[in-house]
DNA sequence: TTGTGTGAATCCCTTCACAGCG
DNA sequence: CGCTGTGAAGGGATTCACACAA
């Protein structure tokens, strides 16, 4: 039905998701393609182009339903469902991953947390015990977990994601500032925090010297 | 000197910078843009093209001069100074960056955190004391912050934003997932873990539904 | 010979503009 | 009318291919 859609459309609907979350709350009933480039910081062609990859979701002249839509792009974004996700690393990022409350709210479920600190093993974070990484590969499979948050230092990771994939687990949030080498079919998605920064005081430093 | 640099390219050259890091360490004297490729998951035109953009510090026959290379990036990047960093919202996200090792170590000193909390407002962190955000703008006009790392909820950060920009810093690093309204001169990275998690669930479904 | 630097060609995303439906 | 859906045009970024320097 869909054939090569651009990650940054992606990265639009996401968006377009979130304001009409907003908008229902608010009552309206439907939206127009211009309303929703507005809150999105991007133009009504765009907004058309990137839904008319999908499908086509609206009534001409009046616009988009809401309610239809939004269920449609949590449909596609496949966010329709809850997802189990395993928490690999119980240091700070996990720890401030595992409280984000946008997290539970959007259909990600933690059923397990690994750390290798013996120091942490046996704990409980809220309900959920500490798991060391020996039995990784078999918890991971009985939990029936899809998705796995990467939050261990760069040397660890590549082992862990290894043996995640291994457990079958379809999908990697990674943290740690590494390139990881898993097989095609596994989607990695990378947040590096240095390369955000270096972003940013690259834009500063440009910026001074130009008018 | 240079003219409209893409955004990808930015986000590439940090990456070279990071191999260029790697590579000082093992020893080496000189790279290809061939081994750079490699390293980075893209290929050796591009990296040469990115290069490009601000000059031409490679020979040819021979390849790049290792130290001479991540010299001239960590210019380009704007990483070769300390920046200092505030850090608004000392709530989990906040004390994982706190903590975050690569954080000092690259060049960003945090020196002042700032959270509304009143149980949180006196107490240290490592030797800084937390502020109240009473006197947000002479706080950071006195220590002369330029880099604002907005962890702070929804529905606080376009206040903060507007305050620190008041306060004359240059860039802002939001962890809020709302778009902020600055003047144009204050760039903005926005880090979304909302966002990635649902490219991620994305990816997978439409991984599902094709071959 | 090796590997850079770079115009030219290509590819892909965005924007335009308008036909067509409610 | 008003607003969507979409081919066509436009603009950027990536890739190609090769002249040229070491």
């Amino acid at each position: 039905m869909t054939r090569r859609i651009p990650a940054s459309t992606i990265r639009r609907l996401s968006h377009y998701l979130r304001s009409l979350e907003d908008l229902e709350a608010s009552g309206d009933e439907t939206v127009s393609s211009e309303e929703l480039a507005l809150r999105g910081q991007t133009t009504a062609a765009q907004v058309r182009k990137d839904l008319s990859h999908f499908g086509s979701f609206g009534k001409r002249g009046l616009g988009y339903r809401i309610e239809e839509l939004s269920a449609r792009l949590r449909q596609i974004l496949g966010v329709d469902r809850v997802w189990k996700v395993a928490l690999i690393g119980a240091g700070r990022i996990g720890s401030a991953l595992f409280e984000y409350p946008a997290f539970e709210s959007r259909g990600y479920e933690c059923v397990a947390i690994i750390d290798s600190d013996p120091a942490k093993i046996g704990t409980y974070w809220s309900e959920l015990q500490i798991h060391g990484p020996d039995d990784l590969e078999s918890l991971l499979a009985e939990l029936g977990v899809e998705l796995v948050i990467l939050a261990v230092p760069a040397r660890a990771a590549q082992e862990m994601a290894e043996r995640s994939v291994r457990a079958g687990i379809k999908g990697i949030l990674n943290f740690a500032p590494i390139r990881l080498k898993v097989p095609r079919h596994v989607p990695v998605e990378d947040v590096n925090l240095v390369m955000e920064l270096e972003a940013l005081s690259f834009a500063i430093t440009q910026h001074g010297s130009e008018p």
